[in-house]
DNA sequence: ATATGAAGGTGTAGTTTTTACACTATTATC
DNA sequence: GATAATAGTGTAAAAACTACACCTTCATAT
């Protein structure tokens, strides 16, 4: 019964987001450097509660998806303090603002998966390990669609599918595969950019539902 | 900063078995009931470390599968006392003795998922979690050979698949699939039980591994 | 006005995977 | 030697998946 004093519990938030073909994380400044955001929980306070408290409180996220991901032991850094770390992750819609132009002074900023920095302790296992769920979630459920804005084209959800898996999928047969799904719909409007010919837009039948498939 | 004092970090574990055609858990003597093996995770215990030693200590299992499942906040029972519980489930082989003809005064045993007592916080929330965990994990890994004696037949391994998905399944389809996966191979010998033809008997090629399907 | 560049959008044939389905083989017992 | 019980086996139809190429629509440049 003796462990529990020492003994501190700390939430970890992994939010992806994709932009411009990167999967990237939201990194929370503290102190010197760049840390996944998080920090204890509280007394009464619940699991996802926590994780969605400092996901808001260090990176201004709000109304996010969020999963539990694994618990982790963390080695211990001084003698007797213990730090056992409940790890989520989160996926952000495309439109929250990236970093690009931001000033230097921001307290959370986005950072390719690919290009994390040396981390706190599990940090990059942490990330790793949420890529990979994500990466198999692509195949049996609809999760994609909470990285997606309201509304968004076939092509973006396919690059996003891509980004992800790290691999191109043919166009015709993802179409035919995401569309037999039927958890998106047209929404009639088109998507216009300059120099060809306009997309389609289409929106979630059940947004914020993440439905599993087969 | 101030929760972790009021915080007891637990472990839970549901051990499964299947015997007989039922999906069992293993059940320990607490005090007056029969509550999931686990207890307080020591300080600077590693998780599964704490999980394997409760079911040793408690239920006098040794070296069986053992996965993280889902990390849970309790309700709080008294003020201040804030439970945290890590749970796990554990795959035990059919052979570890089930209670059949067992003295009144043990202190775990096995009871159908089915037929679970009204129970401590969680306790019937985690075994359903567990259950459909293991359910679907049939679908894309050989996990099921966890639950398996050393040598089985396919019978019994179907019957195994069988009982946990709660459906019957085609006899050749399911021999058919399992020996593609080439993650068993016959011993040679055979299991002959009274009245009927002799079944070929089987071991995994690697016992102890669950490897991951498609 | 017309040509060009860039992404959007569509169908089909071949292959593989999954499903449905029924009879013979081998043993112990009566 | 008949019976009861489980073991063991193949094939055809359906469904799912894969590979693959061209026309459409717009903006821009000439």
């Amino acid at each position: 019964m003796s462990g529990a004093a020492h003994l501190t519990l700390t939430t970890d938030v992994v939010p992806f987001a994709i932009h411009g073909e990167r999967l990237e994380v939201l990194l929370a400044r503290q102190a010197a450097d760049w840390r996944l955001p998080g920090g204890p929980i509280a007394a009464g306070e619940e699991l996802d509660a926590a994780a969605r408290r400092y996901l808001a409180a260090q990176t201004g996220l709000n109304d996010v998806y969020l999963e539990q991901l694994y618990t982790f032991a963390q080695p211990k850094r001084h003698a007797g303090q213990r730090m056992v770390t409940v790890a989520y992750f989160a996926l952000v819609s495309t439109d929250f603002p990236s970093d690009d132009g931001a000033p230097a002074d921001r307290q959370a900023h986005w950072i390719a998966v690919n290009e994390l920095p040396a981390q706190a302790p599990d940090g990059a296992e942490i990330v790793a390990l949420a890529h990979r769920r994500l990466a198999s979630k692509l195949a049996y459920s609809t999760i994609a669609l909470q990285l997606m804005t309201e509304h968004f084209t076939l092509s973006e959800l396919q690059a996003v599918h891509e980004t992800i898996l790290g691999e191109t999928l043919d166009k015709r047969n993802f179409r035919k595969r995401i569309l037999a799904l039927d958890c998106i719909e047209q929404t009639g409007a088109l998507e216009r950019r300059r120099g060809h010919r306009p997309a389609r837009l289409f929106r979630a039948k059940r947004p914020g539902q993440v439905d599993f498939i087969k």
